[in-house]
DNA sequence: TTTAGCACTCGATGTTTTAGAGTGCTAACA
DNA sequence: TGTTAGCACTCTAAAACATCGAGTGCTAAA
């Protein structure tokens, strides 16, 4: 266990590193007001605390900076929660007070003000809203081969997949298919159209011509076509305002890393409920080792549909960028009730 | 006007410095098997073309690199239009024999494959089709407030845009509403759905509901909103490959550059018709000034559809990259052709 | 238990040295 | 007259060395 003289050491060298991205020395340490000891009394601490494993050296005879145990410390103990700014605050409402239609503006919005106000890269995952039903099927056939099927979710949401048709097939035949396609499937849950469209649907429609059968092979495709996760992103290039990221391999791997937007999706999609805090290689992803990655979700009513993202380094400023988290995914959350 | 040799010995320093991205003496080219003159002959060539702009020094003993003079020379008048490679061929007529509907895929397929290929950064713009026209619309109620537009353009492009109605708006009457616009729209060019929708169908409106003209305002708006240009990029973290961009600020500048669509896209449609090469200093945007950009247009009938580019150093592979260029051009245009 | 004092370490910075690549010029050569 | 060998000179990059100062660990005194 640490001593309450150690607790406030570390303390003053992890404020200070996150904000100077130097090492602290004894003497820097004991000219803090909060500290009334002698340098040589800091030193003895330093090098129990050192011992410890909650601070490093970057060489011998250097000052010290926090390790990840440490950091992990400070964040399981240490971090006050810090109130925002005024000028945060209002930054931040603003973004929910506009009138938005699109979710996916307010989404890329919130990507923003967090990127922005942090200066580390934000990552949005969602909302996937698992209670979302279809609305209405549209099929517009676009030449005698091919159409398109679009799709309206009750959340106001379209999407649209291409796919083949038999030169047979009539426009009529194809009203006809939609019509069986919205009386079967409207009120239809989203999660549940996969089982749906092999289910009934698909016994209902062997009833008429072949025509029906093959159209409905490719349109089943493209119903069924997993859809790539929504990921927003901003502030990609504000790693690079970082003094601990100024080696192009660094920028390089965490770029690259920055591209596998399935990996993250699911990475985002792990993450659990409340703010979680990866500090460096208790990252899953190797180029993340030096980072950190804080997440929040946000829900509606209980269900949690989102993860709200930030990455950035180690020496993060941990404990405002979790009020921010908080206060955003708590926004989004409340938009998104008062929306469905 | 430069002599034969002179061209001669500027031939080497360009294909050799594109390659190594160092400077050359003369001694190394003087190795050359074309060269049949001594190293001292070839001093004397250098500081003639020197002289006259085409090569530099790095510092006053080194070997020479091209100036951008140089490169223009070397691109006007040098560039034998070298022939692909098997291995190049058969990878961007990969991209073009895959049966895609979608025409966003098949230019994201070339985007990759341009950037791949090459190891810069591609951007394609487009493709822009005028002669496109509207094949429907359709009003979809999303609450008592809120409504969606669906677009659908005779080349399969699908577009939605969200907007209000009153709440005293009826199922019935927007059902009304779009059966109007179906029928004063379907077939009308997108370029001059503007005029239209200002002109006969405002009028023909009016002589409805105040709902109807309510509703309208929020739908014109909506339908003529500005949508961005389409703009796909691949191969943004390939710059980092190059030796000449190891400096993080460089790299900053062009990314900044990189989220800037609307001047990309500005950019990309003013370019002619062929292809164009601008050279370092060339270039309109400043965070380009140590680049080269080629561009090429790919075309409809006549009408240029769209522009794909490439982006790498000044010190790039001309040659090569300009037959890529030329072939994956005309592979586009021609995709294009066959499907309207 | 705390602190002053001191020797020691090591990185950062600056200076000097050296090696080598490459140039420009001159004079000799074909 | 064009070409080339020779050579002094320049400049960089890399290595070697010196210096400074921040910071440490240890010891002994308060």
């Amino acid at each position: 266990m640490l001593t309450e003289r150690q607790i406030q050491v570390l303390q003053v060298i992890i404020d200070e590193f996150i904000h100077t991205a130097q090492p602290i020395g004894s003497r820097a340490i004991a000219k803090k007001e909060k500290i009334s000891y002698s340098p040589a009394t800091i030193r003895n601490e330093m090098a129990d605390l050192e011992e410890l494993g909650y601070i490093e050296k970057t060489h011998t005879s250097s000052g010290r900076i926090p390790s990840e145990k440490g950091y992990r410390f400070y964040v399981d103990n240490l971090m006050s929660p810090l109130r925002l700014s005024k000028h945060d605050m209002t930054i931040i409402q603003k973004t929910f007070k506009r009138e938005m239609i699109e979710f996916e503006k307010v989404v890329q919005q919130s990507a923003r003000v967090l990127s922005e106000l942090t200066n580390y890269t934000s990552i949005i995952l969602g909302p996937e809203v698992f209670e979302t039903t279809l609305k209405q099927i549209q099929l517009i056939s676009l030449s005698d081969q091919a159409a398109v099927a679009i799709l309206v979710t009750n959340t106001g949401h379209v999407e649209h997949r291409y796919f083949t048709i038999p030169r047979t097939m009539q426009a009529a035949d194809l009203e006809k298919l939609v019509n069986i396609l919205n009386d079967r499937l409207i009120g239809v849950p989203i999660i549940q159209l996969q089982q749906k469209i092999y289910g009934e649907v698909s016994q209902l429609l062997q009833r008429y011509s072949a025509d029906f059968e093959t159209t409905y092979t490719y349109l089943k495709e493209a119903l069924l076509e997993k859809q790539p996760a929504k990921l927003y992103m901003d502030g990609k290039t504000n790693i690079m305002l970082q003094p601990e990221f100024n080696d192009i391999h660094k920028i390089q791997s965490l770029y690259s890393v920055m591209e596998q937007e399935e990996e993250l999706a699911h990475l985002l999609r792990a993450s659990g409920k409340g703010i979680k805090v990866s500090i460096g290689q208790e990252n899953e992803l190797d180029e993340m080792q030096d980072c950190s990655l804080i997440t929040a979700t946000y829900s509606l009513g209980d269900e949690q549909i989102g993860t709200i993202a930030l990455l950035g380094p180690t020496r993060m400023e941990y404990s405002r960028v979790v009020s921010i988290l908080n206060v955003l995914s708590n926004g989004l959350s409340k938009k998104f009730h008062s929306w469905y």
